[in-house]
RNA sequence: GGCUAGGUAGCUCAGCAGGUUAGAGCACGUGACUCAUAAUCACGGGGUCGGGGGUUCGAGUCCCCCCCUCGCCA
């Protein structure tokens, strides 16, 4: 029995995420937390939407709707795309919430107490139409390297130079075209990480059985060029996090906001503090979660992100924590485990948000069930490199695997049992030498999909999952009860009652892969019986002769060929 | 240009403290079975492990060079 705080990256809020995000990191965090749970761990699974910055206030302007009421909006969309594929966040939080603005502003106060907080000013683009700062990605102009009209303040996206905003020939602002530009002095506070680089280094380097592709990225991050730089954590918004408040240690911020990337990590830990609100809980009962000085001690921490996101959970976040540690005070628990994956293609190139290329969640959830995503992503989770969804691949690993493999099953023994015994677990017969080697065997292939589930080797479960379940049809198979049947009936009964329980096994082992099918076959066999297979004699003699059953209908359609072209046409277009 | 990861059967991938005839799933072929969602099970064909050198008794597995893909950074 352990205790496993486990988070995923949480996704922006404006608009609604495609499947490379969601294998990226909310379904590999599911899975993980359902597995724990099932093996009676007590686990923390937290997620939320990440709410402040730029592109929330336009979209939410082009929406033609106040900020924070299109953030109420959307975060309700997504936590309800979040239900639909099942997604068993102990939370889903907001990073807006006052949870999140208390704690922002301690750390900040306290980062600023420790000295690691610098000032400095600078020269910002201010748009006067649009009544804005810009930030550099918002001006566009005439790159001074190639003459390129549309390069944007950051870099050029046709020959790709880096680029100051400053630099722009003819700047103008990226939202209203304006060229009523200028340039305006501005202070903003900045994060001294660089102070912190040898105590961050030191902290990524005994993480020695972290996958390679994250201590890879932090360490580049660490050593490059000059190395890791300070990092700018306000900005002039009005969303956001106000960085002046009462009890800080600078003056001056009035209108300025603390830079979304700065706050998002720390609603990890408000999301926790938002669950106990939520569920008439104390502060103890989140902070036994967070703070190692309030019973966290013995808390593993699990994240789980894009490798996009991996410099902000092994540099900036530890950065803050491990400033406000060394305040002395409260003891903030730092992440054990970094689970990153690769990106997910589409068919052939990226998924894009911005140019509404792939399938989105909402589309998945309209046209099929979520298992059947869940399954597919899961047990193609871009884990040792990109991986790529394609709608063939799809259909046949779908069809394949959960319809033929898995769902005849079921289907086979139920109606065999139905029409040679009725419904309801046939008694006689004892087991002989095949029924012996199937439970080496399960034994076997169970402690390894523990194994592998355990060090959150995705794609590798869930082939071992999947073998488990050939396994049953090996075995029916070569036992054959309708053959035994007509000489001894007996021994088919043994035969059947064993399929049976076999089926009750396969709900409980898949469930993190696949909830509702599992609940599904529970419900079929009239069970609630979820215990783990510690010892699998037990396992596959827990349903007892006598036991009703209903007969379920198909557990997976499988998907047909004409369906597969017409979404295949459908999602090849862009997403208005 | 620098760096990370990768280039293994038609497809998706595993393998690598270096060691007998290189593995899995899908696809393909043959057979078995008929309980089942035209499902299942068995057997089989198929790879000069990106290319070239080197170390070694022996190299997808280590070293060097080159080519290609993806990403990050400059």
């Amino acid at each position: 029995m352990a205790r496993h705080l486990i988070t995923s990256a949480i996704p922006y809020i404006n608009g609604i995420k495609h499947l490379g995000n969601l294998v990226g990191s909310q379904l590999p965090a599911d899975l993980f937390a359902r597995y724990l749970r099932a093996r009676g761990h007590e686990v923390m699974f937290i997620c939320a939407t990440d709410e402040h910055g730029t592109p929330a206030e336009l979209a939410a302007a082009k929406a033609g709707k106040p900020v924070a009421e299109y953030c109420a909006e959307m975060h309700e969309v997504q936590a309800g795309i979040a239900r639909g594929f099942r997604l068993s966040f102990d939370h889903f939080g907001r990073s807006s919430s006052a949870r999140n603005r208390v704690l922002t502003q301690y750390f900040a106060r306290v980062l600023g107490e420790q000295g690691l907080i610098a000032e400095k000013s600078e020269k910002q683009f201010f748009s006067i139409d649009d009544n804005r700062f810009l930030p550099d990605r918002y001006i566009e102009g005439t790159c001074p390297n190639c003459g390129y009209e549309r390069a944007r303040g950051d870099q050029c996206e046709n020959c790709t130079k880096q680029l100051d905003p400053t630099d722009l020939i003819n700047p103008r602002s990226a939202i209203s075209g304006s060229t009523n530009l200028e340039l305006r002095e501005t202070k903003h506070l900045y994060l001294r990480q660089k102070s912190l680089r040898d105590d961050i280094r030191n902290w990524i380097t005994s993480k020695t059985d972290w996958p390679v592709l994250t201590t890879s990225i932090a360490l580049k991050w660490l050593d490059d060029g000059d190395g890791l730089q300070d990092r700018g954590i306000t900005r002039d918004l009005k969303w956001g996090v106000p960085a002046q408040f009462e009890g800080a240690p600078w003056h001056g911020m009035e209108g300025k906001v603390f830079y979304v990337w700065f706050d998002a990590p720390i609603e990890y830990i408000a999301a926790t503090a938002e669950w106990a609100d939520a569920n008439g809980k104390t502060d103890a009962d989140w902070q036994r979660w967070w703070r190692t000085d309030e019973g966290a001690d013995d808390v593993t921490y699990t994240e789980f992100m894009g490798k996009d996101n991996v410099p902000f959970h092994t540099l900036s976040f530890p950065a803050t924590l491990i400033g406000v540690n060394r305040a002395g005070g409260a003891q903030w628990k730092m992440v054990d485990y970094i689970k990153s994956f690769n990106y997910l293609n589409y068919d052939g190139g990226q998924f894009s948000t911005s140019q509404g290329r792939g399938v989105f969640m909402d589309q998945a959830l309209s046209i099929l069930p979520p298992d059947y995503w869940r399954w597919w992503l899961l047990s193609h989770a871009p884990e040792s490199a990109d991986s790529e969804f394609t709608w063939e691949n799809f259909q046949t690993s779908v069809n394949k695997d959960l319809a033929d493999v898995l769902g005849n099953f079921v289907s086979r023994i139920t109606k065999f049992c139905r029409s040679k015994f009725g419904e309801a677990l046939p008694e006689g017969g004892t087991w002989g030498e095949r029924e012996e080697a199937l439970v080496i065997e399960l034994t076997t292939r169970i402690r390894a999909y523990e194994a592998f589930m355990e060090e959150k080797e995705v794609r590798k479960a869930a082939a071992e999952l999947r073998a488990i379940w050939v396994a049953g049809n090996e075995y029916l198979q070569s036992a054959a009860p309708w053959t035994v049947f007509k000489t001894d009936t007996a021994q088919a009964a043994m035969q059947t009652r064993l399929a049976l329980n076999l089926t009750r096994l396969y709900a409980v082992l898949a469930e993190p892969f696949i909830p509702d099918a599992s609940a599904t076959m529970l419900a079929a066999l009239k069970t609630e019986d979820r215990s783990w297979p510690d010892d699998l004699r037990t396992a596959l003699t827990t349903l007892p002769a006598g036991h009703a059953f209903e007969t379920p209908d198909v557990l997976f359609r499988k998907i047909a060929d004409e369906e597969r072209e017409e979404w295949q046409k459908r999602f090849s277009g862009i997403r208005s």
